[in-house]
DNA sequence: ATGTTTCATGCATACGTTTGCGCTGCTACA
DNA sequence: TGTAGCAGCGCAAACGTATGCATGAAACAT
């Protein structure tokens, strides 16, 4: 047989699929979209010799002459905190079953850019998910002007876009409460990139309950939003004399926390039994028996849902308002923390 | 008005130029490309007029007429394994460099696999990178029918297509060379995905050389390639009674010998003084101090040149042969592994 | 001064699809 | 029997770009 195995040579197009049919290529169109105006019974046949031929509509084409591309554009920014690698999957996965399809784009630093945001143009996205700190101005800027929708996804807006967050703020008390309840009295809080409007509201809310409910303000260590920073900030704490080194560590996102509790293992200093710790995103790693993390996990699944479904809202009508949906994370309590006043 | 219409509202476009600078649309088009054959004076004339206007070619627009659409299909399996997010990111940073997009593709299981490969013909991709082991044989058949060049990543070739891959025979050699010179003699393998060619070749390389240099051939496990597969079989030889039990593991992948590693130390096991470790891949995870793990690196960065050249060469000239590109890996020896004989 | 190149540009058409509008017949109602 | 209404479909014009071929003019050689 030969290696195309269907089509006779020729890829299928509405044309030719109308010269067998013997109906102009409009009624093909319309056929294969289920238009009622169309009678059913030229329906049927239309469909059964699309198949037969292996009839594959061209996107492009199909862009051309509608303006909707049915591409996504998906900014990432580096994809070390794994937490973005799973999001990137989710929404790959849920992209796809919506009959979506996503341009990958790299927000990269400087130059970049400006190659990203015309990119996104270029390609005729449809509509846009941003999941980079550092190029959310500017590509939002610029998808604004050329009004293509843009939801922000675990980020709150800067300007003119939507935006899908979990509650960061209510996180960070939830950890704070958490760590009070346990009888835990000396803190510390391992920030994440200073840019990013998450790692600050998780902080906000961690720090604003503990003083709200009169326990004593946390150290403050930067982490980055990296395993390296984290670890940097676990060596930082271990090394204190223990007097003064705090009894509970809640570092804003768990690629950080778990940094920092290798450092402590690899100081001599027991987890929880020493230091109590919490993370937030609960991604995969934190749930692994080896550091059994205390964290918020966010609802990615969730998130990514409200996120394309208020791309889709934007994209079907454009003057809609911004939104922001605020969704609330889950705290797992696990073993990282010492249990019982 | 409606002739001049020149609201800056207005995508720019080829005709709205042309309009502009007083000649035809086929002229900017060839202004804008460089073709010498427009003198320098035009040339220029329409560059500036471009930029000036923000003009930005439809790409959509330019593929329907050319059969180029500079998009490149990416197929992902899934990114548990962190090598694959690495290899995502330096494809992504990579291709953007070469004026490539990449359209992201998830190969999840079965019924997707139509809607993935149907993806890849309707978006007219120019070239296809795929990642994943499950469905390299399907979408490959597709690609190859519809004559789009494939190049596989970390894969070798069970069909019609191209591949880069990390000589993992080689590497799994390796690593029984560096057991046996450091004095180890029980031997266990934690095995890989069983249907992933790389997998099966590094078990093949370690095993054969193991059993060439009279050495005992090593107890086999399953670990599936992921994480809680290499935590599982490390508790299964934590297990082992101490006579019985490997004093060198090799898990042909890191995010294996991680998993491992933790079983081990939860076991109460330590490494490298009761038993030596060691991976394959080389993820940013492997070099972290509380890992330390000896593992072969892959040349990531050279992978994915390497794949691209392949890829360009044969979008460029479709009849090229296929070809196989296999890379060394870096042995690198770090503190999971037992020193002196 | 005439014929021949070379250079710079315009014309037309193609790519595959969508979509507004118009054209047939047929049915039904008066 | 005439005519309005409608179901079913075709025509043709977009969408923005690329490209083979034709064209006109200038430069060159004869």
């Amino acid at each position: 047989m030969a290696a195309s195995g269907k089509g006779s040579g020729e890829r299928a197009t509405v044309v030719t699929l109308a010269r067998l049919a013997g109906v102009a290529a409009s009624t093909v169109s319309r056929a294969l979209k289920g238009d009622p105006r169309i009678s059913l019974a030229t329906r049927r046949r239309i469909a059964s010799l699309a198949t037969a031929r292996g009839y594959m509509p061209n996107v492009l084409a199909r862009t051309l002459a509608s303006g909707r591309s049915g591409l996504i554009g998906l900014v990432l920014g580096s994809v070390e905190n794994p937490f973005y690698a799973e999001l990137m999957q989710e929404a790959v996965a849920q992209a796809s079953t919506r009959g979506l399809r996503l341009l990958l784009l790299h927000a990269g630093a400087g130059a970049m850019e400006d190659r990203t945001a015309e990119a996104l143009l270029q390609y005729q996205v449809d509509g846009c998910l941003i999941t980079s700190a550092e190029l959310s101005s500017h590509a939002g800027r610029i998808c604004a002007a050329h009004k293509v929708p843009v939801v922000m996804v675990n980020r709150v807006p800067l300007l003119h876009a939507s935006a899908v967050a979990c509650d960061n703020f209510q996180g960070g008390q939830a950890i704070a409460d958490m760590f009070g309840a346990a009888g835990l009295r000396r803190f510390a809080v391992i920030r994440g990139n200073p840019d990013s409007s998450t790692s600050l509201e998780r902080e906000r809310g961690f720090v604003e309950r503990l003083t709200a409910d009169r326990l004593q303000a946390p150290l403050r260590l930067e982490g980055g939003s990296t395993y390296l920073g984290g670890f940097a900030a676990g060596q930082a704490i271990a090394r204190m004399a223990k007097p003064d080194r705090p009894d509970a560590v809640f570092a804003v996102a768990d690629i950080m926390a778990i940094g920092a509790m290798d450092a402590f293992r690899l100081a001599g200093l027991a987890v929880p039994k020493d230091i109590s710790v919490a993370g937030f995103d609960g991604i995969a790693a934190s749930s692994r028996p080896a550091y059994d993390l205390t964290t918020v996990a966010q609802p990615l699944h969730e998130m990514v849902t409200r996120a394309l479904d208020l791309l889709n809202a934007r994209i079907a009508d454009t003057d809609l308002p911004d939104e922001t949906v605020l969704l609330r994370g889950m705290l797992k309590v696990r073993g990282t923390v010492r249990r019982g006043a």
